[in-house]
DNA sequence: GATTAATACGTGTATATACACATTATGGCT
DNA sequence: AGCCATAATGTGTATATACACGTATTAATC
């Protein structure tokens, strides 16, 4: 169960430089992949994140009603396609540094060596609960 | 951020062997913390698992439903005392096994070091949250 | 072309998480 | 005794997470 205290913890780390932007970490990284992705499905976006569609849905409300990210129709009538606004955009440039920031307060703990190691930890979980 | 992925991930993984069980992992490392730490009260159980205070109050609600926790009165008449029902202590006791089973699962992928990293560098990012 | 399978998505329900605010009970100070 | 700081807990609200079930649309099969 540490892994999951580990992600709970980090999330407090990230979520205190996030705060002053109003963001979360969880939106944040959800703006990440949007940004990467952009104009891709919420079925698309979902595996890509290794996350529940239903769970996504649900994240995407908080994202909308900010005005941070725009649903538009996809290339079915079934399908949704997903982008930044202009004020999602302006936001996740913003909140670059302050993720730098956590980052770098991280790896100032654990050094570059353990965050090399812990990605690697988590490359084998991921394999694992493929 | 691939940390709170690995940590959803794994939920996923012990859940599984969980499930037959009716219980997850969240709450079975509820179970176990409140068994070494009988008769403790919420703020003290909550600070253990560092977990938040209101946080913990929730989670106990499905465990109470279950009749696996009893929430007694403490030594004062605010503070509650926690413990395991004899039907919460059978069930912690058939669920070992399958904590211990995904427990390999995991030990298997990483190896001895690669739980000893991981744990250590959990320790460290304690201190950086706080 | 009609039926069926597959795809993309939403909602209801339940749990997990935490902040802000409120409530109740102790304890110390005057 | 009375007042106030402190301590232990609960509730309202919001987000995160996912399973079961339902709806609509497209593709495949006959």
């Amino acid at each position: 169960m540490s892994v999951r205290r580990t992600s709970r913890l980090l999330g407090v780390i990230y979520d205190a430089e996030f705060a002053p932007l109003g963001i979360k970490s969880t939106q944040f990284s959800l703006l990440v992949a949007i940004s990467l992705m952009d104009g891709a499905g919420i079925q698309s976006l979902a595996a890509a994140m290794q996350m529940d569609r239903t769970t996504l849905t649900r994240n995407l409300k908080p994202l909308q009603s900010n005005d941070w990210v725009a649903v538009g129709e996809g290339t079915d009538r079934r399908s949704k396609a997903l982008h930044l606004t202009p004020k999602g955009k302006a936001l996740l440039a913003k909140a670059m540094p302050a993720w730098d920031r956590a980052q770098q307060k991280v790896e100032r703990v654990l050094g570059a060596d353990g965050v090399k190691q812990l990605n690697e930890t988590l490359r084998r979980l991921e394999v694992l609960a493929g």
